[in-house]
DNA sequence: CTGATGACGTGTG
DNA sequence: ACACACGCCATCA
């Protein structure tokens, strides 16, 4: 049974529609706590394999979760499958694809 | 309860 | 612009 963190930060990032990518920042700050940035990567680390979480990344639009992977690359492989180009771990026009879940969370 | 860790973010040099 | 340091919140030992 996992804190009601974590089912919070789970809840949002499986509401991230295909092709759209967001932060910790902004999940952490759509739960009301904008600098639990930290802790909603480590709800990430236990996350199911069910979870979206290629389509979480840092502020920068880099993959720094990506080592968590199994395999890794599969994160990039799986973002360029829905149209975001990946280069050096790096999201192109990351701010393009950014979603924002304070958007469609609204106080759930 | 205290200390340490981390898929982050912001500020300063 | 790059590198380093601190803070932030939640969890684990």
């Amino acid at each position: 049974m996992a804190s009601d963190f974590f089912e919070q930060v789970w809840a949002i990032v499986k509401l991230i529609p295909p092709g759209r990518v967001t932060t910790y920042g902004a999940i952490a700050k759509a739960l009301g706590s904008p600098a639990a940035s930290r802790s909603v990567g480590y709800a990430m680390n236990a996350c199911d394999k069910s979870l979206p979480a290629h389509r979480v990344v840092n502020r920068n639009g880099r993959l720094t979760g990506k080592v968590h992977f199994n395999p890794p690359s599969s994160m990039a492989e799986r973002l360029a499958l829905e149209g975001i180009i990946v280069i050096n771990d790096e999201i192109q026009h990351f701010k393009n694809h950014f979603w924002d879940p304070g958007k469609e969370w609204q106080s759930m």
